[in-house]
DNA sequence: GATTTTAAGACTTATATAAGAGTTAGGCCA
DNA sequence: TGGCCTAACTCTTATATAAGTCTTAAAATC
């Protein structure tokens, strides 16, 4: 452990010499790392800006403008007077954080799900390719339906790597939480951290439109998600098909 | 001149009388002000964080911490070396920042437009109220269709009150130019700072399809954006039909 | 004597200031 | 024209002080 701190004084030391890089920028990559590494779970407290900065032999202001980044990347959560903890995806923020769908009034409701089926199989193509793995590599499959006001609203398909999920398709199969992020947080150590969207409209098939009680061909919202860890390594394939009847997507551009 | 900064130090002082609210938001909320009412148009040079912090009694890195923040928000953009300035709609950044189709191999390019129509109209009461309009108040509606990649593939209605673009309806009729955010800056002096867009998909009416080549019915993607100013005054409704069988919205959740 | 209230202290993060190190653009000079 | 110098910036780091939170133990109350 000290040993530990040692290597670390000395690798700081060194890539100071070099002179390029920003103290408080090694901080924060050393940061993350120590957060992706697990030596800090979602929830822990790390030590505090004085531990740190003594630790790092830098001042508490260069560790402080490290973890300011980080929370602003919603890597870290401060709280005055208490600490910094890791953050997690229990908290209101994460919770909606990934969840763009409103109802016509303007508010926004965490939807029930039904899981309709959750099996293994293959990647196809598309799939292994989005989700980095060898082709032919297995995947856990999920559908679910999730109702908005009682009302069936969106179909999805979820699909994980066999090789981080693993007993996710035996164990849980048909009783899966709702909020799906915490339990890869909690039961697998796997944090979503940032994700890409690519909506489309599409015509329903039948199956869609018996599923969600409309015409078939009526458009429906497509919306493709690959979720990505800290690291940037994508762990889950998502596919939504909505109703936008009496919802819609929102989307804040800032 | 010299009147103004000393009120605003008697101002300053007196508000951190009070005690509660930081210097460096108080700082923060009068740049954004001096930005809003003109002293500081889009593009042009703020002072240098050293002449701030001499004006206003405090010292440079409070100054500076007020700025990363507007810069943080858009407002401003830093140049090591040079200074400090009002963002403006014609870096790229911007250009691209409110643009959200991407074709399926995954590139951004701007499209091309063609103004079908320029009119004015009293304002229906869904178009006053996201407007935050009197009833019945004068707006200009443009429409114009947009090519990607040569194929027609996005329908804009555009919705403007005519307080505050009053002659863009007359003299640019049909030569408007691609990017109209530019012209909003630069003729009329308001800058879009940020936007809320709700997404649904929609079914193809006629005249929708014949403009897009489609057959009716067929699903479109719906983007109703509402643009707003720093001061978050809605000034811009636009209303976005798009055919998403070679290309699809991007949204990057962080 | 048991329970609640209060106040001090030891933490924590938040804010403000200052000094020196990098960057950039433009002028000066060979 | 090409290279060097310098002035005017921002960027990084460090230090001091303020403000918020929790623990603990003494004092007050039942």
């Amino acid at each position: 452990m000290v040993a530990d701190i040692q290597r670390r004084k000395l690798v700081l030391a060194l890539s100071n010499a070099k002179g390029s890089i920003p103290l408080y920028m090694q901080i924060k990559d050393m940061l993350v790392a120590r957060v992706t590494e697990g030596e800090w779970a979602p929830g822990d407290i790390i030590p505090s800006e004085i531990q740190l900065a003594r630790e790092l032999n830098v001042s508490q202001g260069t560790v402080r403008k490290a973890i300011t980044e980080l929370v602003e990347n919603n890597v870290l959560v401060r709280r005055q007077g208490r600490g910094t903890f890791v953050a997690t995806h229990d908290n209101d923020r994460a919770l909606f954080h990934f969840f763009h769908i409103v109802d016509d009034s303007g508010s926004k409701n965490l939807p029930e799900s039904k899981t309709l089926s959750c099996r293994r199989k293959p990647a196809s193509r598309q799939e292994a390719s989005k989700l980095n793995l060898s082709s032919r590599a297995q995947v856990v499959c999920i559908e679910r339906i999730r109702n908005l006001d009682n009302q069936p609203t969106i179909i999805e398909r979820i699909i994980l790597p066999t090789a981080l999920f693993g007993d996710l398709g035996k164990r849980q199969a048909r009783n899966l939480p709702n909020t799906l992020y915490e339990l890869y947080e909690t039961q697998f150590g796997i944090t979503i951290h940032r994700a890409e969207e690519q909506l489309r409209a599409v015509a329903a098939t039948d199956r869609d439109a018996s599923l969600l009680g409309l015409e078939p061909g009526s458009p429906l919202l497509e919306i493709e998600r690959t979720a990505l860890t800290l690291g940037g390594r994508p762990v889950e394939l998502r596919i939504s098909r909505c109703s936008t009847s009496k919802h819609y997507y929102q989307n804040t551009v800032l």
